[in-house]
RNA sequence: GGUGUCAUAGCUCAGUUGGUAGAGCAAAGGACUGAAAAUCCUUGUGUCCCUGGUUCGAUUCCCGGUGACACCA
């Protein structure tokens, strides 16, 4: 029996130094890297999503880097077809594959698969949040709790978009969103090993400040600035960016404050860097469960 | 130099009719099944600037000091 192939992934909180570690280890194994970043893979988003250098780029095949449009929707329900998809086709030729990325959602569902919910119906997401912003959560709630009571007793309560989710998707198919959720973990073709990168937290958040810094001097403003047009929705000025998920992303948002007026530039920043700290965090907690994780201090 | 205002959590500030105090932000911890760089939850003891006075009791009132700001010279 010939041995398993294997999918290597490492993960770690932004600015860690996932990337320049992957490529690293790419070219040892000679595997190209399989991106994991769920906004990496916008190509209008560049500076911002610190993709990884023409440089770097040049120096290993990569996958799923800037390949599809913002407008698109897309989400992790396809990447994981599409890295299943992509996985399969690399194996033939590579025992090893190298992954890299942040988004420990599209990483679970590459490693564990999600449930076979249906695709999203956006216009009803669209309207479910025309609703709660005008009747309010609780009227969300209780909706949930008559179509779905398992859902509403297991799911927080307090969170506008898990209830949203919930009631699409029973609203949609006429399924209980609890009765979606039923699968157990997928078994994979394929051995996991998932490498964590980690750094003392100071030091994390000096290498955030530095970054961001690094940012604005190669023209995030002005990135932000072309993606201007995107936040109209039919000619409609729609600043929630509901319609255009994607630009709901630290360092784009808060530009977008300061090129409304909000905030002053300095100010936006200083936002910028405190918001990536908090990703930071809770990516540290997301991955904090998963036992699976070898982690290795930078 | 004079007059006035202010001095409370890491920051911005509320408040205590005198019984040692609480919001937002930050920070820390956590949740997470197609929005995930998203979304949500939990956690607030600090010489209430310093010295003295009044008082059973002062962060609160009074005197003085120091600092900041404003106005007048």
């Amino acid at each position: 029996m010939p041995p398993k192939n294997s999918l290597i992934v490492i993960l770690g909180p932004t600015a860690v130094g996932k990337t320049a570690f992957a490529i690293n280890l790419a070219k040892q194994i000679g595997s190209p890297v399989i991106n994991c970043d769920s906004r990496q893979i916008f190509k209008e988003m560049t500076i911002g999503t610190a993709v990884p250098s023409k440089e770097q780029l040049a120096e290993v095949k990569h996958y799923f880097i800037q390949t599809k449009s913002i407008t698109e929707h897309y989400a992790a329900g396809q990447y994981e077809i599409d890295a299943l998809a992509l996985l399969e086709e690399l194996f033939k030729t590579h025992s090893r594959l190298v992954m890299c990325g942040g988004s420990g959602l599209y990483i679970d569902a590459v490693c564990n698969g999600l449930d076979a919910f249906p695709e999203p119906d956006l216009e009803l997401r669209d309207s479910l949040n025309q609703r709660l912003k005008e009747e309010g959560i609780n009227s969300l709630r209780y909706q949930l709790k008559i179509l779905d009571p398992a859902s509403y007793e297991e799911l927080d309560i307090a969170n506008p978009q898990r209830i949203i989710r919930a009631l699409e998707v029973t609203l949609q198919t006429g399924k209980k969103y609890s009765e979606w959720k039923t699968s157990p973990e997928k078994k994979r073709q394929f051995e996991i090993e998932k490498i964590g990168l980690t750094m003392e937290r100071d030091k994390l958040y000096e290498r955030i400040n530095t970054r961001v810094d690094k940012m604005m001097e190669e023209g995030l403003l002005e990135e932000v600035k072309s993606l201007d047009r995107f936040r109209y929705e039919d000619g409609a000025f729609r600043p929630d960016l509901l319609h255009i998920p994607p630009l709901r992303t630290v360092g784009y948002r808060e530009l977008f404050d300061y090129m409304d007026g909000k905030i002053s530039l300095s100010d936006a920043v200083e936002k910028i860097k405190t918001n990536t700290r908090h990703y930071a965090k809770r990516q540290m907690s997301y991955w904090g469960r998963d036992k699976s994780i070898i982690w290795k201090t930078l």
